[in-house]
RNA sequence: GUCCCCAUCGUCUAGUGGCCUAGGACACCUCCCUUUCACGGAGGAUACACCGGUUCGAAUCCGGUUGGGGACGCCA
């Protein structure tokens, strides 16, 4: 393949240990966008070489969040089979282990690596001699330089032994170019003799990522900062098994309000949470897009098509930023309402019945309920409080209708209300039939304005302030108006 | 502590030496629409961390200071 030709190929790689992380989503988005904007291909590689923290459940709950967002990959597991799909598998580095082994043997061979015989107790007692000392924090292992074929032996006898990658004779400053921070230079002493192979010889993370990189001609890799100081021990693998350098490109992190790297303790931070919560997976994207990245005309609400159309490198930009529940709510509000209401009668559905809700069935009633409803709607759960007061079973007047209940013009407003609609013709009422009684109150009673709304709103919905009341009523049933203003009648 | 990264309104950002008396969005405030609330519309307040250079000219380039963050595992 010729360097002219050369296929943008990038990655996501998690670590299946929980669900998916919005930080995660947000590396996931960018290596997506990244690749369909350039026609690449976006691979999902599973890291999960750590067995005691990595279950299929994670991979399953990981999945079913990236498939959710719409973040689809053209190599790796399936979707729901799990089965890997792509020419340069397998995708799981369990599958993976000979691979490594492989090229741990040749960094072996080649002396930058060694066999560390090291306990934890003598780990940890160097660590706190170090610390003490105040310098850097790197173990030196006294099994640098043994010979390979003496701890061969002693790993035949059943010595446990990690493999270690030797960095001590690197004294020199690794230059990165950075797609995103420019260059960076490291200091090769940043970095301690690291583990490559575990002593049960599974490899570690920064090894098998390299290997796996490179034999899946990785052309960039995307992801978030923390990774850093990851790169320089990467950049000594490939040098040390003799291989050309993918690109990098390191892309700020998410904070909390207190501008510490996002965390679970602070609120939800797993995607799932919010498709929950009754987040859309666009206003997901549109807004974790935003976080380090921007359009070139400034456009704020978009699709994913116009993210994958726009998405350059030139405009991520490197500083972290502040994860904002509030402008997030309002994106999905936006995205929602961009909806046509049989559409969003769908998405809310399952949270009405979720909370038990018994609400007409007819399509026309449920798109007018929305039509209604829309403008207060910014997450899906929101319906829940909206259309509760239309359930019968669900009635009951709210705490802030007290101050409307006192009030002395409000008795003689809901005697007259209740007359007027006993003397309806009809089970319903149209808007112009509302308007009509409505009048009828304010004739008989004097009243009007406030005095006159709020505790015909209140009769209605249990509280003072909510939605207009001529759309509202004719959502509802003479029967049920009835027994409601009966209810809130003897409340005063 | 050591190394690395970062630095424009409260927050997300635009800005790549003159178009900047710094633009947009969320949030906030005022007004309009509306006999409530929400939606919508119009307006307002609020930022180039600091100090030195370079330059005719600096938010933009360079150095330092300060502040914030990240990494220092047989986690990823």
């Amino acid at each position: 393949m010729s360097a002219l030709t050369s296929e943008i190929r990038v990655r996501f790689a998690p670590s299946p240990t929980g669900y998916l992380h919005v930080g995660g989503a947000r590396s996931a988005l960018f290596n997506y966008l990244y690749a369909k904007h350039n026609g690449g291909k976006f691979i999902l590689r599973i890291e999960d070489t750590d067995q005691a923290r990595s279950t299929k459940e994670s991979l399953k709950m990981m999945i079913s969040d990236l498939k959710w967002l719409g973040i689809l990959w053209d190599e790796g597991p399936d979707t729901d089979s799990l089965i890997d799909k792509g020419p340069y598998g397998p995708y799981k580095q369990s599958e993976r282990l000979e691979i490594y082994k492989k090229h741990a043997e040749e960094l072996l061979a080649r002396g930058k690596a060694y066999y560390c015989f090291m306990s934890d107790a003598e780990l940890e007692a160097e660590r706190e001699k170090i610390k003490a000392s105040g310098l850097h924090t790197h173990v030196e292992s006294p099994y640098a330089d043994g010979s390979i074929d003496e701890a061969q032996v002693r790993i035949a006898n059943g010595d446990k032994a990690v493999v270690r990658f030797k960095t001590r004779e690197l004294r020199k400053d690794y230059i990165l170019k950075d797609l995103i921070r420019g260059e960076v230079k490291f200091p090769s002493d940043m970095v301690g003799d690291f583990v490559l192979l575990r002593s049960d010889g599974m490899p570690v993370y920064n090894f098998c990522c390299a290997v796996d990189d490179y034999h899946m001609k990785i052309s960039h890799i995307l992801r978030a900062e923390e990774h850093l100081p990851n790169t320089l021990r990467q950049m000594m693998i490939y040098e040390g098994l003799g291989w050309a350098l993918p690109q990098f490109g390191h892309i700020s992190l998410i904070l909390d309000d207190d501008r510490q790297k996002l965390s679970k303790r602070k609120g939800a931070v797993a995607c799932d949470q919010f498709k929950k919560e009754g987040y859309l997976p666009s206003a997901m994207n549109n807004y974790m897009a935003l976080l380090g990245w921007s359009h070139p005309e400034d456009k704020e609400i978009m699709s994913l098509e116009d993210m994958k159309a726009a998405f350059t490198l030139e405009r991520v930009h490197a500083s972290g930023a502040v994860f904002d529940r509030v402008k997030l709510k309002w994106m999905n509000a936006q995205h929602l309402r961009a909806l046509p209401n049989a559409e969003i009668w769908k998405l809310i559905a399952p949270f009405l019945q979720e909370a038990g809700l018994k609400l007409p069935t007819d399509s026309d009633w449920q798109q007018q309920s929305v039509e209604t409803f829309k403008s207060y709607l910014e997450i899906l759960s929101d319906a829940i409080t909206l259309y509760t007061p239309l359930d019968d079973s669900k009635y009951e007047i709210f705490a802030e209708s007290d101050e409307t209940l006192k009030m002395e013009t409000t008795k003689p407003v809901l005697q007259a209300w209740k007359e007027l609609v006993t003397a309806h013709a009809k089970e319903s009422f149209t808007e112009a039939e509302f308007l009509q009684i409505q009048d009828g109150v304010k004739d008989k009673t004097g009243q009007k304005g406030k005095n006159l709304f709020f505790p015909i709103r209140v009769a209605l919905i249990g509280k003072p302030n909510g939605a207009e009341l001529k759309i509202l009523v004719p959502l509802m049933n003479k029967k049920s108006i009835l027994a409601r203003a009966e209810q809130a009648l003897a409340k005063c």
